[in-house]
DNA sequence: TCAAAAGTGTTGCATCTACACCCATGG
DNA sequence: CCATGGGTGTAGATGCAACACTTTTGA
């Protein structure tokens, strides 16, 4: 990370980047170790100062290559959260003072909501941080500052626009049979379809390809697999 | 306007107030007058300087109410703009310097959503910045900055945002007439509604109610009055 | 041959579209 | 009595929801 000088130091941007994996949805968490400077364990979004020099974007970007070493990750910004108080308990004011941000200080955020293929990404790399894990959405603990709220925004971008903007495929795998494709979405949006409407549904999507391809080494009727290919212009 | 010192020198919440008038849709625009400083009039939106002790709401709110005296206005934040090279062009620069703002400083953006009733806005109040006028939204001048490019994703809001979330209520007057509604959301999304279709369908939404009034005063049949009233929780 | 998931159609109901004429008023 | 916009219904097409059995494979 550059040095302070040319940082914004009370805007940061935070990213929420969730991953679909064991049939439920994912949240990549950063996990601080206690030390002298703060006692307990903390969990947050990965996220950093602005940059002086980088556009929001940029700075979002920069964050989810230092966790994950992908570009070309499906990334989008949502929403800014700067109440005067955000900044407010205990633990993250040391936590600001340990690493040395300025502390007593208002923090705005710039939020961005990503979205990873898991089965892509190398769990390797780490933050400078501490260690990064993927977390399902519904245990996710107290995390620092609003973050819990953060995410809670996310995720209800997610679900407003999973259908409408497709971008369901950018969690899913290349390929991907339809009965995989239904769980996911009932999975996302808590919901149940029927089986033969849902894949009268899907076929009649043009962006949703089958492919010459079957699972194989199943205990049962193989399933044909299918990819999506957005529709051009 | 509070002194520099207690203002974020680098984050600016600016807002795009749209009112609908003269059958179209307007957007309330600052026309800063040329003197010794900057030499062109200027138009730009309204917006200042966060205030330190403000949340980004409030600071939305004080920008309004600076403007229109008005409380309790529907008001949303929609997106952040924050590119390096945003304050870039010579003209922007010399009202910055002028402004007593940092020149050649980043400005970061963010952009709130308002719409009021223009019939219930007092066009008397001036800002400390110049006149302010309502402009039809397609004739809207060049602005500073990336004002021009805000006001762009502002439309597309309001436009995906319409029907939904019911927000066209905010623009119409109290009482309207289920022409006046038919044209109105026509020519927000530049579409043509079918006239019996659209009053059947206006009809079965529980939120639209029939008064016992009618317009007066006009040379042909009088037309029925109706109102938005949301549905309860 | 059994277990387990894949795959497949039809029917009734609700919703959407297209379309043309009479009504109430002021001038 | 005329001009002007207000107001109304029906029929056909399309889309959505409900529902149960056969197929293919590995063990």
């Amino acid at each position: 990370m550059s040095n302070l000088e040319n940082k914004y130091t009370n805007l940061s941007v935070d990213c929420v980047i969730f991953g679909y994996r064991n049939e439920q949805l994912n949240v990549l968490l950063i996990k601080r170790k206690g030390s002298e400077n703060f006692s307990k364990e903390q969990y947050a979004l990965p996220g950093d100062l602005l940059d002086k020099k980088d556009s929001l974007d940029e700075a979002a970007e920069k964050i989810l290559f230092n966790l994950t070493h992908f570009k070309g990750i499906y990334l989008e910004q949502f929403y800014t959260f700067g109440a005067p108080r955000r900044v407010s308990n205990k633990a993250d004011r040391e936590w600001l003072k340990a690493s040395r941000k300025i502390p007593g200080e208002r923090v705005i955020t710039v939020a961005y909501f990503a979205l990873v293929k898991v089965e892509d990404y190398s769990a390797d790399y780490r933050s400078n941080d501490g260690e990064i894990s993927w977390t399902p959405i519904n245990e996710i603990p107290q995390l620092t500052f609003d973050h819990n709220q953060i995410v809670e925004k996310a995720h209800a971008y997610l679900r407003a626009n999973l259908i409408d903007k497709q971008i369901g495929f950018e969690l899913l795998p290349e390929k991907f049979t339809l009965s995989e494709l239904q769980s996911f979405y009932e999975t996302i949006l808590n919901v149940a379809y029927d089986k033969r409407n849902f894949r009268k549904n899907i076929k009649s999507q043009t962006f949703i390809k089958k492919l010459d391809e079957k699972v194989e080494g199943q205990a049962h009727r193989p399933a044909r697999l299918y990819t999506y290919e957005p529709d051009k212009q």
